[in-house]
DNA sequence: ATGGTTGGAAGCCAA
């Protein structure tokens, strides 16, 4: 048996509740996070699953859909008590912990909303080190909003001096990984090409001028157990879709 | 392509 978690920034549940549930109709997965909610409620997607989520007004927002029961943890990154944006969702379920974040874009790079995400990432980075000191397996699922190599983009040079790219996010990416977390997409697919964003605009979606920035990181427990990864591209090329398609894996029940 | 598109808000901002 394995457990079946998937990951999708849906940009507004409200504009995307029918992708969702046609979504979750036909992958029937064990677990579902959101992101980029939009609301300061998030709306009962399906009666199959448990809601645990944090909003806000307009931004950001994130949701664990479990079946069964989950037990919440943490409901916002530790270390700075007046970051009010809804980025963060910890839970425990079945023996699991499960983390759904939202990271920071960064953009533009020369404002304090760069400075923000660096921040934001050393924060994320110190939960990690209090984690792996811990007995809990973990994963770490979401939008990252970092392209972690060049051919995670369609075009490097296209993305020199964002936010995503930038030298400073990639290295705060690549230290989680030298905690130990194993990047699952790498671990089975190793090819170049394999996006799970495509902008809105200039045509990217069907040049597939992607970028990789939605990502499942597994503490060494769960990388044992990693069986299968893929991007869904399919909600993409849906009408009216999110500029995000879900990422899946599956990891065997012990 | 110093453009282009989308969502939520409110008469622009974030992505």
């Amino acid at each position: 048996m394995t457990y079946k978690i998937a990951s999708w920034n849906v940009n507004s549940i409200k504009a995307r509740l029918d992708h969702a549930r046609a979504w979750l109709e036909s992958e029937s997965p064990d677990v579902l996070f959101l992101q980029e909610l939009k609301g300061e409620i998030c709306p009962d997607i399906s009666p199959d699953y448990t809601l645990n989520f944090v909003g806000q007004k307009a931004y950001n927002g994130v949701a664990i859909l479990t079946k069964g029961a989950a037990q919440m943890v943490l409901d916002h990154l530790p270390e700075d008590d007046l970051d009010t944006q809804a980025r963060y969702l910890e839970v425990d379920w079945r023996g699991v912990r499960l983390i759904n974040i939202y990271l920071p874009n960064g953009n533009p790079i020369d404002t304090d909303k760069f400075s923000y995400k660096i921040k934001w990432m050393k924060r994320l980075l110190n939960r990690i080190s209090e984690l792996r000191a811990g007995a809990v397996p973990f994963l770490i699922g979401g939008d990252f909003n970092v392209i972690p190599d060049e051919k995670d983009c369609y075009d490097p040079a296209a993305w020199a001096g964002d936010a995503l790219f930038s030298p400073e996010a990639r290295g705060l990416f690549r230290a989680m990984i030298h905690q130990g977390l194993v990047d699952a997409y790498r671990v089975i697919d190793h090819q170049a090409g394999a996006y799970t964003f495509w902008d809105y605009q200039a045509g990217a979606w069907p040049r597939n001028n992607g970028i990789r920035i939605d990502h499942f990181l597994l503490s060494p427990l769960l990388a044992d157990r990693l069986v299968t990864v893929r991007i869904d591209k399919t909600p993409r090329g849906w009408d009216q879709p999110s500029d995000h398609t879900p990422i899946i894996i599956e990891i065997s029940d012990e």
